[in-house]
DNA sequence: TTAAAATGATAGTATTACTATTGTAAATAA
DNA sequence: TTATTTACAATAGTAATACTATCATTTTAA
């Protein structure tokens, strides 16, 4: 059984749905490509457009800007994300069961996904721990704040709150827990590759640094 | 007594050392300003010359780009940092009362600090919230790391593992838990004031927040 | 089949991110 | 003292970025 994943994207994020056409998908799968190999300062719309054969013009009456595209890419990754956490977790009783796999989702790479996607996981992966927390670190956050684009961030951080909650249903902290599980796990994984020294890594070679550090810390803090 | 504090920030990172003049000094000020006002992707070269009545050619001569000025600053940071805690924790030798005193550094105002600094702490302060992670996460990164520009950052993150270390000896991931204790408490500082909903404010109204949140968290896993 | 919508082609603007050159004042060295 | 660096301002200029606007053509939907 082969099966398609779709999400319904704020309309806010964008001037036309980039879903509702091919040259609209087109673009968003090109762009995450062009974001991964270019990262996102030296991405443009205009190298967008050469990639895709077409103009400027084009994607400008899909996008305001390159940071709203980065956005939908995003929005689309914590969809995604909360797709994979409700998926995983189904029929499994033991709430600590849950959040260790919350914690797999997280450190892992996105591949070993399910369902056919649109994206280069792979890559999308890699724009999630390098650019991610650029949708939010602007000035305008608190304006595009308002049109709920940071919404999907806000349910998967609740969804994974919500988790905490069922595991130790006194500790005080759930949300902030979460958001830092999420945070930290881009972190570590990106020191890892770029600035290993802000790591562990020479003392425990792992591959599954990051998961092993995580898995500790969250245990050691609820139980 | 009052003293001054300098730093001797690694030269790979200016062209001319903005130490070594008033105006270069004048830049880096008013740098801090503008940046703290307009954020880093609004500020440019040519308004922070119109604000200092200078031309660009003229902060070009200190710095390759915007991306060195901001490496200055939080290079100066840093080191500030390491200074501080250095000062606080003299003559303590509780090793839990050290590791207090770092999540007080780090989840508090640097203008209650020591000393005359030559820049706006509490400018700084918001800077480093929103903008640090941006000197690392760029795909240059391997580049500037090869010149040793991320050293402070990577020795105050050594000495904050130490203190842990020395409190908890048996604990395998002091480094790890030292940048997660730097990176979070930006991470729920600027949550707090921008996203509030991925944290636990609404029910933990406590005006240190994020001091209580990463006390709990360390303890937890250390104790 | 016709109207509307989407796209391509082209042009243009203000700003950004630089580089280069020159003149002059101030600091310093011979 | 004079000569010479140096520091900086002023000016000019360039390529790229981040857009906006117009119009012709193609595609699609009624």
């Amino acid at each position: 059984m082969e099966f398609q994943l779709k999400f319904d994207i704020n309309d806010k994020i964008f001037l036309r749905n980039p879903e509702s056409s091919e040259l609209g998908k087109l673009i968003v799968k090109t762009a995450i490509n062009l974001i991964y190999e270019l990262g996102f300062e030296q991405f443009t719309f205009k190298k967008l457009a050469v990639e895709i054969n077409s103009t400027e013009a084009t994607i400008y009456r899909y996008f305001e800007n390159k940071h709203r595209l980065l956005l939908y890419i995003l929005n689309w990754y914590w969809n995604f994300m909360e797709f994979l956490l409700s998926y995983k977790i189904e029929n499994i009783n033991d709430s600590k069961e849950k959040l260790k796999i919350i914690i797999q989702l997280l450190t892992q790479d996105l591949s070993i996904g399910i369902g056919q996607t649109d994206y280069n996981t792979n890559y999308l992966n890699q724009i999630v721990l390098a650019e991610s927390s650029k949708v939010y670190l602007t000035k305008e956050v608190a304006e595009i704040n308002k049109s709920e684009v940071f919404k999907p961030y806000k349910d998967l951080c609740a969804k994974i709150a919500e988790l905490i909650s069922d595991y130790k249903p006194n500790y005080k902290f759930p949300r902030s827990l979460s958001t830092t599980l999420i945070e930290t796990s881009h972190n570590q994984q990106y020191f890892l590759q770029n600035l290993p020294r802000l790591t562990d890594i020479q003392s425990v070679k792992k591959p599954n640094f990051t998961q092993l550090f995580l898995e500790d810390l969250l245990f050691k803090i609820l139980d």
